[in-house]
DNA sequence: TTTAGTTGTCTTATAAAGAATACAGATTTG
DNA sequence: CAAATCTGTATTCTTTATAAGACAACTAAA
């Protein structure tokens, strides 16, 4: 399954050191070991060392100061935007950023074999095909392709796409979304994603791919969606319930939901029902 | 943040080819442009394609008929073990599949400023650090790196890491997981994770961080886990509940998690309440 | 101030990746 | 059978990555 085509040296060590970096195996302000010890002690040159530091650098995860040495980054480390399982994003009004849709395609497509199995439609149909990419403070963060089957496609506008949720869209033409399934990996980055995302070809891309059923069991719509890690993950809070042998994890979103369903008014945006993780002030 | 140090261009066109594939862009048992034709359409020598190429064969993606053609295989585009998200392999015993665990390293360490915040302890404070691969029929699919603090490390020995979960192995001593928070991304693999899980260097992993706390607050738990997203990935069944506005997800798992609280013994593994994606015959 | 250690920059040589081309053997089609 | 097309393999050349070393400029500490 493995060896051959080795990536380079010099990669091989932008992503051994970035992983010691965001790990916390070096500290933040700590100076990593000279130019000349990274190089002996990982038996590469130093031009080798240097391209790799030289990535980290741009990525702003170190500091270089001549003569001194090169340091950690303080600011970089951290933190991506946080959607909860329902893949709702949290903490986005309060913090007053803005989200953008910015629409790269549009069109209509015969249903591949694999496309029309996971919708459970006919093989064959016609499906409508859209790529979008999700800004937010004007910096893409996720790639979406979406497929939806032409009929139910065709009750909104490319336009309405580039500005309104996909699933308000479906709901608000009559559609009843019953349930959805979702799939969450990871895969590395291809041309096109890496362009539309702002990152390196082979860069690393958290997947979800969900589809959306209506009662009768016909899917409606399908997404694959890639997103920057480095700017959003998908966050749970579970808590351990029930008693004795039969006690278990529960997703804690679920009894907020439940909560939240007589309580259509006020938005409780105040809770802050289990630890976060913060940066220090 | 990108552009400089490029990766090679094999391995461009590896990572094009191979989303095209899993994407289900080009057909199973479609036969792929020829090895010139690749070559011209991308810009590359034959040599590159073929690099390229060779790749997606030892992935087992492709097959390679001399005279003739290559191929998209039929059966390795699809379907890693699946997870629901409270982390619970599912249909692991009806499809009579064995998991093991091997033992990396096993020590006690300083808690780095990072790992105390997270588990909110004082910083300092020493940890005993596990790192461990799972196993799924004798092939490893995850790389587990587990702090836990000393006083607790200290209730269960070396060789139980070895075969029991931690988290029993935690409550078995007394202490009670009260709340604990998940966190999912990707990442690439570094020179570690790779050789565990054996893979290339730079191949895309699937992350979860989970901080496990008991009641006072404290944390008892930290888990770092990196997944290979070919064997492992993370499923959730959503379901649309409420009605109006108040409408929105819930995922499934709570449903049938209550469901199961008064229902001890009989363990239903008939349940199938939604569609999943499953291979041809 | 001196000294040791650091990054920045350059040179030269070797190793590896890629490009361009040719040709043998297998396969399909007319 | 013959022609066209495909993969497998080899050769030669160019380009790029890496190795090894030298030296200047800068920093911090003795």
């Amino acid at each position: 399954m493995s060896s051959t085509m080795e990536p380079l040296k010099a990669r091989r060590l932008y992503l051994l050191l970035r992983e010691q970096i965001l790990r916390g195996e070096v500290a933040v302000d700590a100076r990593l070991p000279s130019e000349p010890a990274l190089a002996q002690e990982h038996s590469v040159s130093r031009v080798t060392v240097r391209r790799a530091l030289d990535k980290l650098a741009s990525d702003g995860m170190i500091e270089r100061r001549p003569g001194s040495g090169t340091f950690v980054s303080a600011g970089k480390t951290s933190m991506p935007v946080v959607a909860d399982l329902s893949n709702v994003l949290t903490h986005l009004v309060e913090m007053g950023r803005k989200t953008g849709v910015r629409l790269i395609s549009f069109a209509y497509v015969n249903a591949t074999p694999a496309m029309a199995e996971e919708l459970r439609l006919d093989p064959g149909e016609r499906l409508q095909r859209s790529v979008r990419v999700r800004l937010i403070d004007g910096q893409p963060f996720s790639y979406l392709v979406t497929h939806v089957p032409e009929r139910i496609g065709m009750s909104y506008s490319e336009a309405d796409l580039a500005s309104t949720p996909l699933l308000e869209l479906l709901e608000r033409s009559g559609l009843v979304a019953e349930r959805a399934t979702q799939v969450v990996g990871a895969t590395l980055a291809g041309p096109e994603a890496a362009d539309a995302l702002d990152l390196d070809i082979g860069a690393a891309l958290l997947t979800m791919t969900r589809v959306v059923f209506e009662s009768s069991g016909r899917g409606i719509e399908h997404l694959q969606a890639l997103y920057r890690p480095d700017r959003y993950s998908f966050h749970m809070d579970l808590e351990r319930t029930g008693s004795d042998g039969a006690r278990r994890w529960t997703p804690a979103d679920a009894v907020r939901a439940s909560e939240q369903i007589n309580d259509t008014k006020k938005n409780n945006r105040t809770k802050r029902p289990t630890p976060q993780r913060r940066t220090k002030p």
